[in-house]
RNA sequence: GCCCCCGUAGCCAAGCCCGGCAAGGCAUCGGACUUUUAAUCCGCAGAUCGUGGGUUCGAAUCCCACCGGGGGCACCA
């Protein structure tokens, strides 16, 4: 005789409910199907009525089945009627029809494969509480509608990405997540230390110049998709460790990666969600081709509803110009700061968060981007452009600058910075820069915030929905007795 | 780091302004029920009201500090 408390090592379902309703859907109220399945999942509602049960259970396969379970026909009655909700349990038997048309497999036979020690949330309100929804995200899933699909979602965008890369012959590769010196982005970074070493590391804050390093090697299309860390604050949108598509691509440049970005972003919406039209909020968003393409002094000056100036030295009439109507727009300023990195400032602060259908925003002033190549006709920009949608930065990319010379003074004047107490500047790399004295060949490169588009293609307003284990302040013990 | 809001049983929650026995529902437990769909009906039990301190005859409620979360600012993508 089994004991059905007896937890098998090993239990071995034939379909999951998805399968059997796409099969079996058809059946009439009250028919049989004559086909014996076996299923497995959670209890998630349970019905007993006397001399029958009809439980619920989900398999994660996307719909939920009933098991009908008669005294007279399923094995330890009893015990069944005593399942909890939240057990595990599988069950064996034909797939029928009850007499009120609910698709269900009459158990002839049964197992418990896992007991719910701890009761489930209320199975009609579920959790609300969301810190404990992040904190206990095995609970989450099974209790709150659109959990799972959000990392469905996300799973089949990146997959779609994936794919779309290697379809245009790039090589995906894995660079050192622990950095001697942190570079790639004007971020503050993590430190930790290796004892065997003994010297600190930084955990990457971008991957980016280990990719240009392999262009200088010869792979020509190369990205990574993976994890970075920043050390700053948390918000809906931001995450201390995030995850970033980076892809270089050699004799391209940002008129191509604009393109790619477009390809890259539609593919992901149309496997994910079967379409480029998503709703954010309560407003609509197309990710298809082509997205507008303007200049951020286009975006600052339509803002701002005249023609601004774009560069200037600190004490020019252009920067003058810029710092009044960044002190109307209380958007904060520093003595010294230039016509460009005014605009830039305002752009951040204020434009930015305006900008709802999918553009890009190009050419930045070179002094805020010290790894992008000078415009090729315009001075004092750099060929650099955000994307940006539903007023979210979504990526960053440029032309890159490849000559070693000026990439020094760059990393001069951010050591400047880094001096004058900004914290985020970047410092000089200098096996970087001998990289680049190997000859670096024109090429494009971006990086995309894989957790921002997930965001659009779920249509959330918070990064942690779109993060399974989002950070938190740990509770002692890491967790509740 | 600063500001605002929130924290009541395993879960969802009322009560808080205006201090006076801590509602109700789900789940659990016991009972009834042979086609349920958040099953229904009857009954039992379950609460250091986030933690600590203060005011008060009396505090979930008012005050202070701390812990945790959310939002905003700052920083950034």
């Amino acid at each position: 005789m089994t004991d059905r408390r007896d937890i098998p090592y090993r239990f071995e379902p034939t379909a999951t409910a998805a399968q059997l309703h796409a099969a079996h859907g058809d059946l009439a109220a009250g028919e049989s199907s004559g086909v014996q399945a076996t299923v497995a999942g959670r209890l998630m509602l349970r019905r007993v009525q006397g001399r029958l049960c009809f439980g619920t259970i989900d398999d994660a396969s996307g719909v939920r089945i009933q098991l009908f379970a008669p005294a007279a026909a399923t094995p330890d009655y009893e015990e069944f009627c005593g399942l909890s909700i939240g057990d595990w349990v599988g069950a064996s038997g034909e797939v029928m029809k009850t007499r009120r048309g609910e698709l269900s497999v009459q158990v002839g036979d049964w197992r418990l494969l896992a007991e719910a020690r701890r009761p489930f949330p209320d199975k009609w309100h579920g959790m609300a509480d969301t810190d404990t929804r992040y904190r206990q995200r095995y609970v989450d899933l099974w209790v709150s509608p659109g959990t799972r699909e959000a990392f469905e979602i996300r799973s089949a965008a990146v997959a779609a990405i994936r794919a779309e890369l290697a379809a245009r012959g790039f090589t995906e590769v894995e660079t050192p997540m622990l950095h001697p010196i942190p570079g790639g982005a004007a971020a503050r970074p993590f430190v930790t230390h290796h004892n065997a070493l003994d010297c600190d590391f930084y955990l990457r804050v971008a991957p980016e110049l280990y990719l240009k390093r392999l262009i200088v090697g010869g792979l020509t299309h190369v990205f990574e998709l993976g994890r970075i860390f920043r050390n700053e604050g948390l918000s809906p949108r931001h995450s201390p460790e995030f995850t970033m598509l980076e892809l270089y691509q050699a004799y391209a440049d940002y008129t191509d990666m604009m393109v790619l970005i477009e390809e890259l972003s539609a593919a992901a919406a149309t496997a994910a969600t079967g379409g480029t039209e998503l709703e954010v909020g309560e407003r609509g968003l197309d990710l298809a081709p082509r997205w507008r393409r303007a200049t951020m002094a286009e975006v600052v000056s339509e803002f701002i509803g005249r023609d601004l100036p774009v560069t200037g030295e600190p004490d020019s009439p252009a920067a003058a110009d810029l710092r009044r109507e960044a002190d109307r727009l209380e958007v904060a300023t520093e003595a010294g700061w230039s016509a460009g990195r005014i605009l830039a400032e305002i752009y951040e602060r204020r434009v930015e968060s305006e900008i709802w259908d999918p553009t890009f925003v190009c050419d930045f002033p070179v002094e805020v981007s010290p790894l992008a190549r000078r415009h090729r006709h315009s001075d004092g920009l750099a060929e650099r452009f955000e994307a940006v949608a539903a007023g979210r930065e979504l990526a960053n990319a440029f032309t890159e600058l490849a000559d070693p010379d000026e990439q020094r003074s760059r990393f001069a004047a951010q050591e400047h910075r880094r001096r004058g107490g900004d914290s985020e500047a970047m410092t000089t790399d200098e096996d970087y820069l001998r990289a680049l004295a190997y000859g670096l060949p024109p090429t494009g490169g971006l990086g995309l915030g894989i957790d921002r588009l997930v965001m659009l293609l779920c249509g959330t307003e918070t990064i942690r929905d779109v993060v399974l284990f989002p950070t938190l302040r740990p509770t002692a013990g890491g967790g509740e007795p």
